[in-house]
RNA sequence: GCAGCCGUAGCUCAACGGAUAGAGCAUCUGACUACGGAUCAGAAGGUUGGGGGUUCGAAUCCCUCCGGCUGCGCCA
C-alpha cells in the first residue's frame, strides 16, 4: 500500500482503537489534504462531541498512541484540534519507487471484485448519433475502463433504441429503395438521410403511412418477414455505430449491443409478476404502477405505464424488464445507467418499482449517473443554426480539423499529421467532455477544449511529449530510468506525493460514476511536473544519482499521465 | 401547480462538513541561444443569488424567498 492517505487512514483508526476504544477501530478518521502539512486528520473535532470531551484532548490522546514514526516527520495538533501529518522525505521516496518498479504503478487489483452492469452510450438505430451522446459515451467508456483495471466484472448494455413504432416507416421505407440500394447504404453512413427520407414520406403520403402502421403490427406480432427487414435494418446501423466507436475509440463493440428487442418476450411477464403482486393496477384502460410521492400536475398521481390501454408496451415496461433482467439474470452487484438527468424522475420510478417487487434484495445497487446537457454558446440546448440537433461527428471532426491546423507546419508526413491531429482533436473533446463534473451542463467550446493551456486535453498531452523527449534526447529507453528515486527538492517531493495519490484518483471516480475527479488529479500532477521541470534540471543534474533520480520521477510520471489518461480513454501520442 | 437539478472571480469550471473558497481563460507585470516557448513565474480579481437555522466549523446539511433549466398518462 503506497497511497499515504489509506496508510495514514489506518494508523489514525489504530490509534482511536488504542486511545479510545475498539469500538473505534473503523471510524473514518477524516484524512484530507492540508495547506499546513502534508495532510490533515480530523477525526478527533468528529468525536469530541460524541464522546463529550474537548476536541484538543481528543487529539493529544490520539496522537500519544499514533504509530507513526516510519512514516512521519512530523505531527501536531493544531487549531480546534487539527492532527497536522507531515511525510518523512525518505518514506516518500520509497514508496514513489515502489509505484515505480510496479508493472500497475502500484493500483493493485480489487480483493472485492463486483460485477457492474453498466449501461451506456444508448443511441437510436437508424439515427445519427448526436452531440448529447458524446456524454453518455464517454462518461460510462471511463467507467468501465477503470472499473476493469481494478479487477471488477464489467457487462457493458448498450441499450440502444431499436424497436418501436418508427420501424414501421423505417422497413416499408427499406423495402421501397431497396436492401442494396445507395439509400439503404447511407444507414451505414449518414443514417439521418435515410430516416429523413422515410419520415418525408410518412408525413406526406397517407397509402405509405397506412403501410407503415400495418408493419409496426407485423413486427411486434413477430411476422418472420418483417423480422428479417427489421435486422437488415438493425445490421446496416450496427456497421455505423462500430465505425463511431472505432474512431472515438470506445470500448463498445456490438457484443454489448444490449437493445430495447432485446427484452420484448418479458415484457407480458414483468407485467404479470407486478400485477400479481399487486404493484400495478388497472387506471383509464392501461396498466400502471402508483408509488408513493410522486405527484404530477394538480397533485395527480404519476403512473409509470406499463401497459398501454391499446395493449402495446412503452419504454417503461422494457426499462423494467432490463432492471430486472440485469439484476437477477446478470447477477449485478451494481446497475449504472449514464443517461441523461431529464430521465431522473422516470428512473426513480424505474428503481422504486424494482425495490418493491423484490428484484434488488439480492443487494443490488441501482445508481443514475446523471448525465448533464451539452450547450451552444448561448447557453442553450445545442442546436445548428436552422435548429437541427448538432451530430456527434460533425464536433469531432471539427476538433480534429483545427487540431491538425495547429500542427501544419511542422514538418509531419501527411500520415502522421493526421494521426496526430486526431489524437489530440479527439483527445480534446473527450477529456473537456470527462473533466466537467458529470451531471452539470456545459458549454462546448472547441477553443477552451484545444487550448494549450489549463486542464485541457492537450496540455497532459504535451506534458507527456516533453517527458518523452527528454528520454529521446538521452537515448534511453524508459524502463531504463531504474532509479533509485529520492526527494530532496521541494519540487522533487511535491511531485512525488502526488504520484502516489493516483489510487485514491481512481476510486473516487469508481465511487461516484465521476471521471472529472480522475481529471482533476491528472492535471496536479501534470501541474507538479512543470513545477519539477522548471526548477530541477534532470539531464544536466548536478551528479549522476540526482539524474539517476530524476529520470526515474520523469519515467513513473510519464506513466502515470499516460495510464491515467488511457483509463478515461484519451490517447497521448508520442510527439505533437 | 408538483418534483428534480442548478445559481461560486468579467468568462468557463473545481472544492470527499474543515483552517485564508481554488484552477484555466481574459487583463496587467515579468522571464527567451530553451532537458519541446504549443512555455514558465507573478499580480489583480469573491459578502459562494438573498435571508434564517443546525454545527466547534457551512459553498456543501435543513427551512424560506428570488432567479434559471428540466421533467410530470399511454413517444423514448
Amino acid at each position: 500500500m503506497s497511497d499515504p492517505q489509506l496508510v495514514l487512514a489506518a494508523r489514525v483508526q489504530a490509534a482511536l482503537a488504542a486511545a479510545i476504544g475498539q469500538e473505534y477501530a473503523n471510524e473514518d478518521p477524516l484524512i484530507r489534504p492540508s495547506q499546513f502539512a502534508d495532510f490533515q486528520a480530523n477525526v478527533a473535532m468528529a468525536l469530541a462531541k460524541r464522546l463529550g470531551r474537548k476536541p484538543r484532548d481528543v487529539a493529544t490522546e490520539i496522537v500519544a498512541h499514533l504509530d507513526v514514526a516510519d512514516v512521519c516527520a512530523d505531527v501536531e495538533i493544531s487549531g480546534p484540534g487539527f492532527l497536522n501529518l507531515t511525510l518523512r522525505e525518505d518514506w516518500i521516496a520509497a514508496q514513489t519507487q515502489a509505484v515505480h518498479n510496479d508493472e500497475r504503478l502500484g493500483l493493485t487489483v480489487t480483493e472485492h471484485p463486483q460485477t457492474l452492469v453498466v449501461d451506456y452510450s444508448a443511441p437510436n438505430i437508424a439515427k445519427e448519433m448526436l452531440a448529447h451522446h458524446i456524454r453518455t459515451t464517454i462518461v460510462g467508456d471511463a467507467f468501465t475502463r477503470s472499473a476493469e483495471f481494478l479487477g471488477h466484472k464489467v457487462i457493458r448494455q448498450n441499450h440502444v433504441g431499436d424497436w418501436g413504432t418508427q420501424f414501421g416507416m423505417l422497413i416499408e421505407h427499406l423495402l421501397d429503395v431497396g436492401d442494396d440500394s445507395p439509400e439503404a447504404e447511407q444507414l451505414a453512413t449518414e443514417p439521418n438521410l435515410f430516416y429523413q427520407a422515410a419520415r418525408a414520406k410518412f408525413d406526406s403520403d397517407d397509402t405509405f403511412a397506412e403501410r407503415s402502421r400495418q408493419r409496426v403490427v407485423r413486427l411486434q406480432g413477430g411476422d418472420a418477414e418483417t423480422l428479417k427487414l427489421w435486422r437488415e435494418l438493425v445490421e446496416l446501423s450496427k456497421s455505423y455505430l462500430g465505425r463511431v466507436y472505432q474512431r472515438l475509440d470506445v470500448t463498445l463493440t456490438d457484443d454489448d449491443l444490449a437493445g430495447e428487442s432485446m427484452y420484448n418476450d418479458m415484457l407480458a411477464d414483468v407485467c404479470d409478476e407486478l400485477e400479481r403482486k399487486g404493484i400495478a393496477t388497472m387506471s383509464e384502460g392501461a396498466l400502471c404502477v402508483f408509488l408513493d410521492g410522486f405527484t404530477g400536475r394538480e397533485g395527480k398521481p404519476v403512473p409509470l405505464i406499463i401497459r398501454k390501454s391499446d395493449g402495446g408496451y412503452g419504454y417503461a415496461t422494457t426499462d423494467l424488464a432490463a432492471i430486472r433482467y440485469r439484476a437477477l439474470t446478470l447477477h449485478a452487484d451494481r446497475i449504472v445507467y449514464v443517461i441523461g438527468a431529464p430521465q431522473a424522475l422516470h428512473l426513480r420510478m424505474v428503481f422504486e418499482t424494482a425495490r418493491k417487487a423484490g428484484w434488488l434484495e439480492g443487494g443490488t445497487e441501482a445508481f443514475h449517473a446523471a448525465i448533464g446537457s451539452v450547450l451552444g454558446p448561448d447557453g442553450k440546448l445545442m442546436r445548428t443554426r436552422s435548429g437541427e440537433p448538432i451530430k456527434l461527428m460533425t464536433l469531432i471532426e471539427e476538433g480534429v480539423e483545427r487540431a491538425e491546423k495547429v500542427i501544419e507546419d511542422r514538418g509531419y508526413d501527411d500520415q502522421t499529421r493526421k494521426e496526430i491531429a486526431a489524437a489530440v482533436g479527439i483527445g480534446a473533446v473527450k477529456y473537456a467532455d470527462l473533466s466537467t463534473a458529470r451531471d452539470s451542463d456545459y458549454i462546448f467550446d472547441l477553443d477552451r477544449m484545444l487550448a494549450l493551456q489549463g486542464n485541457t486535453g492537450p496540455y497532459l498531452q504535451y506534458a507527456v511529449a516533453r517527458i518523452r523527449s527528454i528520454f529521446r534526447r538521452a537515448e534511453l529507453n524508459v524502463t531504463d530510468a531504474t532509479g533509485p528515486i529520492v526527494v530532496g527538492d521541494p519540487a522533487e517531493r511535491a511531485l512525488a506525493l502526488q504520484l502516489l495519490g493516483f489510487g485514491g484518483a481512481i476510486d473516487a471516480l469508481l465511487a461516484d460514476v465521476a471521471p472529472h475527479r480522475l481529471c482533476a488529479y491528472i492535471y496536479a500532477l501534470a501541474d507538479a511536473y512543470t513545477t519539477f521541470y522548471e526548477n530541477c534540471p534532470v539531464l544536466r543534474a548536478p551528479d549522476d544519482a540526482t539524474r539517476a533520480s530524476r529520470l526515474a520521477l520523469c519515467a513513473v510520471t510519464m506513466r502515470t499521465l499516460v495510464t491515467g489518461l488511457a483509463l478515461l480513454g484519451v490517447p497521448t501520442p508520442e510527439r505533437m
